[in-house]
DNA sequence: TCCAGCGTGGAGGTCAAGGTCGGCGTGCTG
DNA sequence: CAGCACGCCGACCTTGACCTCCACGCTGGA
């Protein structure tokens, strides 16, 4: 069951640095996902790298680093996914499906790796680093819907805020609560559905006095 | 700043058994809302109650124990308020604001004790004890959901409880954010515009084939 | 007033996990 | 063919936090 990552090497292959760091990397955010970061071991991470731990310390100074490195590369890759697809077009409800087909795409690619479980789900939330990260990449996303909504509902910044974290956690949680709950409808019905049900609540919000 | 609670106490104060208990769990949810599960400290919870280790291990087994204990309180309380909410009328809309209400009013709450993070923002999900608690009190409030939203608008099931999700992890995320964004508007006004949001978004939610 | 008993407290044991040091195999050079 | 440099592995050390043992002091009755 171990070394599934570093079999095909043999216990003794040499890989160039980069190579080696990337499949540290890999093996990390795997124990990471399986078990969350506090009971994630780096016994476990190099035995799954199928390397010993000093090559791990000489590729990343400490366990927060390595956690960091994943989730930085995570992070950024979901909110430039969600801004892409807010500047993809100019229609709303399309900037909708888009958004939705962000969240669900990064999710089920994550059935693959998990990525999102360390974004969603981490265990490390104390850690400063941690949590200025998450809520940078959540705070990017919703100022970027807020825009729309503010230009589109005419509602002041706090409201269009509001509505926006709404928006954008109800897209998350549904996903997260989708892929949990074994794609019980296709990612397509999903989307269509979450989307008829966010149009219809923000598309000629009410205008208030 | 240490033993705030246990104060007037004064060091050896004699208390009744479940009095202690209950001073106990007081401070044991500060420490865990302040510090997380894992950065709490069993030495920080005594000295904040003004007692010492042992008195703590004989009113719970271990830190574990401890933690559920509040947990199952906490959570028990969201549940029952949500549920109440959904069964005090069988008008939607004023279910909508009920619910709305119920995760403001708990969050909000929690602002003197943070229980909601607890549930919300634990760094023990991946101990099962906990992640069970938490999903049971989603769920139930989901499935209890997704039985109106399935009688109101003639959905299947997964699709009943898709869009669940979506409203009741809308309404948990919104009520979250505008807590930690210290009330940018005020409660009512946050409650009336996801009201509006929401209701906009369920009611006559297009019959599907 | 004296004594017995129990709850309390400080000091310590244990253990797990993050973070390093002496052998070893490999490939190059004189 | 022999010696040497270099990168990797097994074994260990330390820290920190959960969880208990010996002395003290307060309460309540004769």
């Amino acid at each position: 069951m171990s070394r599934a990552l570093g079999a095909e090497l043999g216990r003794g292959g040499r890989l160039p640095r980069s190579a080696r760091r990337k499949q540290l990397l890999a093996a990390a955010q795997e124990v990471f996902v399986a078990n969350g970061y506090h009971a994630a071991a780096m016994d476990d991470i190099a035995e799954r790298a199928g390397v010993s731990k000093p090559v791990l310390y000489q590729h990343f100074p400490g366990k927060l680093e390595l956690y960091l490195a994943l989730l930085d590369t995570q992070a950024e890759a979901l909110g430039e996914t969600v801004l892409a697809a807010l500047a993809r077009t100019t229609d709303n409800r399309e900037r909708i499906h888009g958004v939705l087909s962000a969240y669900f795409e990064f999710v089920d690619r994550s059935d693959h790796d998990g990525a999102f479980r360390l974004i969603f789900e981490s265990d490390l939330v104390n850690e400063p680093a941690v949590r200025e990260r998450v809520e940078s990449v959540t705070e990017r996303t919703m100022l970027a819907v807020a825009d729309t909504v503010a230009s589109d509902t005419g509602l002041g910044t706090a409201e269009a805020q509001l509505l926006s974290t709404a928006l954008t956690g109800a897209a998350q949680v549904a996903a997260r609560w989708w892929l949990a709950s074994d794609r019980p409808v296709s990612q397509d019905a999903a989307i269509h559905l979450l989307e008829s049900l966010l149009w219809r609540g923000i598309s000629n919000f009410p205008r208030q006095s």
